[in-house]
DNA sequence: GGTTCGATGTCAGTAACTGCCATCACACGG
DNA sequence: CCGTGTGATGGCAGTTACTGACATCGAACC
């Protein structure tokens, strides 16, 4: 066994997740959710670079999942038919972790101004690029810009179903009926 | 004479937009902003909930402008038409600042990553109060939050080329232009 | 077997924010 | 004209987020 547990980085979450949503985001101190890993304050920022982060360890890979779908749409394909694509592949990313995990996480992030925020960041992040990989795909401005955010505001929206949904219905299948809701509202005359 | 020179909220106000742009949000402390504009950092903190707050000093008055523009629309103009009544009074009170104070505003959110989470978390509540009032008229969902989070997008958007133009184009002009790009993309079939 | 390397620990320091109490000009009632 | 309350401020101690510099030690590599 090797000098020190593995996957630090990852403790540091699970812990985080469980003290934030036990005494609240801002009654949980750094040094505490290292200590619930077995690690120490400082080590806890270097894997983080601040305290919200740690409920955002993926977004990287989703971000790149996002693009990855908006760019693989057939060429024949028209903007928010490009933006779904992105937003299949997130909902198969998201989807697959446990949704009592999300719905958790989610609470706690919604119970916390600094969290919604930073998710908010995020969101805005993954906008410019899917912005950035339509342009890419030969779509003009402003419609690149518009069909993004329309699309990460359907992500959050569909997201927010899903973990509020007490039935089974998985995330994909939310995902896609989001969709076709803001085709529904974009394509009447 | 009072006991206390006037209006310390502006004097603050003033005094950390000219610190941050000359040595950057990060290189300045609140107690430097407060110096400066001859009062204490436990004064600043009275005035400012945060840091980041004291260059977000008109966001409520200018959330209620933007739904008094909206819930003031025709009774039986579409989400979008009313949307843009919210953009019109936003564009009319933003226009008032001098563009020279803007642009330097606007240069400091954009180099410094913990005011641009905070802008994007005012627009994120314009959006919400927006699309509360679309709702209140009659507006359906998804159809209310899409047009709040695209007009949102527009407002952003004309608020950046404002103040990013050489010329002397004045913001309702720019606005009313992005308005009608808008509308050009959701209205072609 | 020695050496370099990567992940962690230790410690000191800065600055954001908060709570508590003191101060003092001003307004207002008697 | 005097006492009293009030609101804006100052002073100060305390917690916590975050950072930089240096030490440690198992493991991989030569």
């Amino acid at each position: 066994m090797g000098r020190w547990e593995p996957d630090s980085r990852g403790r540091l979450q699970e812990a985080a997740l469980a003290l934030f949503s036990e005494r609240g985001f801002d009654q949980t101190t750094a040094a505490q959710i290292a200590a619930r890993a077995g690690l120490t304050e400082r080590t806890f920022f270097r894997h983080f670079a601040d305290k919200r982060e740690v409920l955002f360890g993926g977004s990287a890979i989703l971000r790149e999942r996002i693009v990855t779908g908006v760019a693989d749409a057939p060429a024949d394909a028209g903007p928010l038919d490009a933006v779904a694509g992105g937003l299949d592949a997130a909902a198969a990313m998201l989807g697959e972790s446990r949704r009592e995990l999300a719905r958790l996480r989610h609470e706690v992030i919604v119970a916390t101004p600094d969290l919604r925020e930073r998710e908010l960041a995020k969101l805005a992040d993954y906008a410019n690029a899917v912005t950035a990989a339509l342009l890419e795909r030969g779509v003009r401005q402003p419609q690149a810009t518009l069909a993004a955010e329309a699309g990460m505001t359907v992500l959050r929206v569909a997201v927010e179903q899903w973990v509020r949904d007490d039935g089974d219905r998985e995330l994909p299948s939310i995902m896609r009926e989001s969709v076709a809701e803001l085709r529904a509202v974009t394509e009447r005359a």
